[in-house]
DNA sequence: ATGGCAAATATCATTTGA
């Protein structure tokens, strides 16, 4: 089974580079961030052309999540518990016995600003979700695009990025805890070198000048981590030229599981 | 500290992202 994060920030505007990119790839799961669209105005017809199941959390303008399917999906869940203001950041599903959770984690702006509190807050109501309806020993995927750079090795400039957001100690306990809980960073486990980013900012050339973090990850529990065959995060979505489509500022995460 | 780019909205200016 291959299962897709990709924060495709907008997917009307990157419908034509997400259709090309499914072929070429052919996810089995695909988990979207940043839909930024109603459930209605999801393009749904190229994909159920496709073969994919779509279950969609959308709102205006901003954030919005999605899981597109070539398995059935069973047991959608939208608004997850955590979720307690109206952002759509997290829709779930059943698929075969996985259960994977497709998260848009609180940007927070700024360290100390308002939003960074929620940010804190949001990913503390999702431990606490975590730990009150699952376990460790369940087939558990929590993808998404974390907003968490967890270590120095996952940012270009660690001191120019010290303690800001992204990067900032809270931040990264918080992730920590979630892997002490009983979750695998899929792509840490698998490769060990530093320079591996899947988002670039847009704002300063940062792809250009190979300027970016790793911010997008897949989250697995022990059995999935168990049977994962690889793991990649494909730069060269992002770098590909396109005729009527500009890239997304995140790449697509993309891990193979045997079975 | 600032600015830079991109997307959406009823837009020609503002908000948000990370």
């Amino acid at each position: 089974m291959r299962i897709v994060t990709w924060n495709v920030n907008s997917i009307r505007a990157r419908l034509d580079r997400a259709l090309d990119w499914v072929d070429a790839q052919q996810p089995d799961v695909l988990c979207l961030q940043e839909i930024k669209c109603l459930d209605e105005q999801f393009p749904r017809e190229p994909f159920l052309e496709r073969g994919y199941a779509i279950e969609t959390f959308g709102q205006k303008t901003y954030n919005g999540v999605a899981i597109l399917s070539r398995l059935p999906m069973r047991d959608v869940r939208r608004a997850l518990p955590w979720d307690q203001d109206k952002d759509a950041r997290g829709i779930s599903a059943l698929i075969e016995d996985v259960r994977v959770v497709n998260l848009y984690v609180v940007n927070g702006k700024e360290v100390g600003d308002p939003k960074y509190l929620h940010k804190l807050a949001w990913l503390d109501a999702l431990q606490a979700w975590l730990e009150a309806e699952h376990g460790p020993d369940e087939l558990l995927c929590l993808c998404g695009d974390y907003n968490i750079a967890p270590e120095d090795i996952d940012v270009y400039d660690p001191r120019r990025w010290k303690e800001k957001i992204l990067c900032s100690t809270p931040e990264r306990q918080r992730y920590q805890r979630l892997l002490d809980w009983g979750l695998f960073d899929a792509f840490r486990q698998l490769d060990d070198r530093p320079g591996q980013y899947s988002w670039w900012d847009t704002r300063t050339g940062g792809f250009d000048r190979g300027d970016g973090l790793r911010i997008d990850h897949l989250l697995v529990s022990r059995d999935l981590m168990e049977a994962a065959q690889q793991v990649f995060i494909d730069v060269d979505e992002r770098a590909r030229e396109h005729e009527t489509c500009k890239p997304s500022d995140h790449a697509p995460v993309v891990l193979d599981l045997e079975g």
